[in-house]
RNA sequence: GUCCCCAUCGUCUAGAGGCCUAGGACACCAGCCUUUCACGUUGGUAACACGGGUUCGAAUCCCGUUGGGGACGCCA
């Protein structure tokens, strides 16, 4: 039988760090066994779920090329299927109508609290309940959780990444499948479509373990297989609590804002719970070939973004000059800086050394700034600081001495040590004030190679409006 | 509270009873490279949570303790 795998994300807000690794587990296990990875929005709570966070879901997923290979499935479009098969349930014996109240089930769920007790549903009296005796109240059908002595007492799951996780029947009550108002519960919905769809590996979070024990009850019920299940553990934030907000970005567009490269991030959450030997960096394709969930740790583990970042610039300095330039031009004209032909060219010219010097795209583009715009860079407060009168008289003197030289890197440097040999100057007295007057910083990449993507007219000129300045 | 899961450097991890004087990576510190900043490179600091077993031998197996996390809805 051929894997199927799906992500099922909850359209209730954008896709956050650790769906996207859920993502990225599930599309692995099933390229990795040449099966099929599919997307199913759960969209059954109906005042949560909007559309714009299944458009941004979906735009995420793409982004980080994560697509799934079929069209997604939509929970919500398949609820008549989930109220088909809790009629079953109910004509099988395995599942009946209880008319509780919401208002009373919470009473029932706060009596037990206050007397200390676990709160387990009972619903024996609306068992075999004589119709004409029953409450006018729209019912909802509860599924009966295994008994006491069913099964040798517990209910067990062989996790692919937990190993064996049993529970006791005690702790199982009957829980509902199907609301009063005829709609399905998240619980029973998503069995009968892992189940329809047809899914041989659920790869989710470990929040859903628990869950797990819950959906067998239907699988058992219906007798159906039950599919493998991997739980695998969640990403905290920094200080080991709940990922969220505050620990910086999470959603998954949001790294895309920050600058990060889709195949860093992915290969960064690849290693986050996941090993193989000492290997870090894992091409999408290696990837594929040796993904495994038996090597999927078991413990949670915490988002580091300074190890994320060292892994964006690895792909960085990876990544073809003409991809981040076209990244890092679209960048600065969203920040609203404007360059033309010339300025783009340079700036292409330039990225073998810009691209050593950056770990984002944004950072990057603030670097690119000064090669892109025409005319003298706008100066930073040390670039200011080093254009002493002294400074100022030596770039007039280079201004007149480059007019002269060949306008090519290597040549450049040459030129540039043989006019601070001839000076008696150390290079970095000669660099330093052409560094600022060149790009407005003190840190750049090498002067030779910046005068070189400048050309001599734009070179000169913005060394002549330093000197004057 | 009840149930479930987890536990190796600050972080991500390697480790399937002797190969462990516990390895790699990020971060950090120092050196080298050098026209700045990076990149690169060399070295360093740094961990088996604790307590009992089992065994000739335990980071590895078992049991407790502690500490984290998760689940307990007519939410997903």
């Amino acid at each position: 039988m051929s894997v199927r795998t799906r992500f099922a994300p909850s359209p209730t807000g954008y896709l956050h760090i650790g769906g996207a690794r859920t993502a990225l587990f599930n599309f692995l296990f099933a390229r990795r066994h040449g099966g099929q990875y599919l997307l199913r929005i759960e969209d059954t709570d109906r005042q949560r779920s909007t559309p714009e966070a299944v458009r941004q879901i979906i735009e995420s997923l793409d982004w980080l090329g994560l697509s799934p290979d079929e069209p997604p499935v939509f929970q919500s479009q398949r609820e008549p299927r989930h109220a088909e098969v809790a009629r079953e349930l109910l004509a099988k014996g395995s599942a009946y109508l209880a008319y509780d109240t919401p208002e009373e089930l919470a009473a029932m769920r706060a009596a037990a609290e206050a007397a200390k007790r676990p709160f387990k549903y009972d619903g024996s009296r609306w068992i075999g309940l004589d119709p004409a005796q029953a409450p006018s109240t729209p019912p909802a059908i509860r599924i009966k959780a295994p008994r006491l002595d069913e099964r040798g007492g517990e209910t067990v799951v062989k996790d692919l990444v937990q190993g064996e996780v049993r529970v006791g029947n005690a702790e199982l009550d009957d829980m509902i499948i199907l609301r009063s108002d005829g709609t399905p519960t998240y619980l029973h919905a998503v069995v009968v479509d892992d189940h329809d769809m047809a899914i041989t590996h659920v790869i989710r979070g470990d929040d859903h373990l628990t869950n797990t024990f819950r959906q067998c009850m239907v699988y058992d019920a219906m007798g159906w297989h039950r599919p493998h299940f991997a739980h695998i553990p969640l990403i905290h934030g920094a200080d080991g609590a709940k990922l969220s907000k505050r620990h910086g970005a999470v959603g998954a567009l949001d790294f895309r804002e920050q600058g990060f490269l889709p195949e860093a991030v992915c290969n960064y959450l690849l290693r986050l719970g996941w090993g193989h030997g000492d290997t870090e960096i894992i091409s999408r394709e290696a990837a594929i070939r040796i993904f495994d969930i038996a090597d999927i740790g078991r413990a949670a583990s915490r988002m580091d973004y300074a190890k994320l970042s060292h892994f964006n610039g690895v792909y960085l300095r990876a990544t073809p000059d003409e991809r981040l330039a076209r990244e890092v031009l679209e960048r600065l004209a969203k920040r609203g800086i404007s360059f033309g032909t010339r300025g783009a060219e340079r700036v292409e010219a330039l990225m073998p050394e810009l691209k050593a010097r950056a770990r984002d795209l944004e950072e990057l583009a603030g670097a690119a700034i000064f090669a892109a715009q025409e005319g003298p860079p706008v100066m930073d407060q040390k670039a200011a600081a080093a254009l002493t009168p002294e400074a100022k008289e030596r770039l007039r003197d280079l201004a007149q001495f480059l007019t002269d030289a060949p306008w090519e890197r290597a040549e450049l440097e040459h030129w540039l040590r043989d006019y601070a040999e001839v000076k008696g100057l150390k290079l970095g007295a000669v660099a330093q004030p052409l560094r600022a007057a060149l790009t407005g910083s003190l840190q750049s990449p090498p002067i030779d190679a910046v005068l070189a993507a400048l050309g001599r007219t734009e070179a000169v000129d913005r060394i002549l409006a330093a000197a004057e300045g």
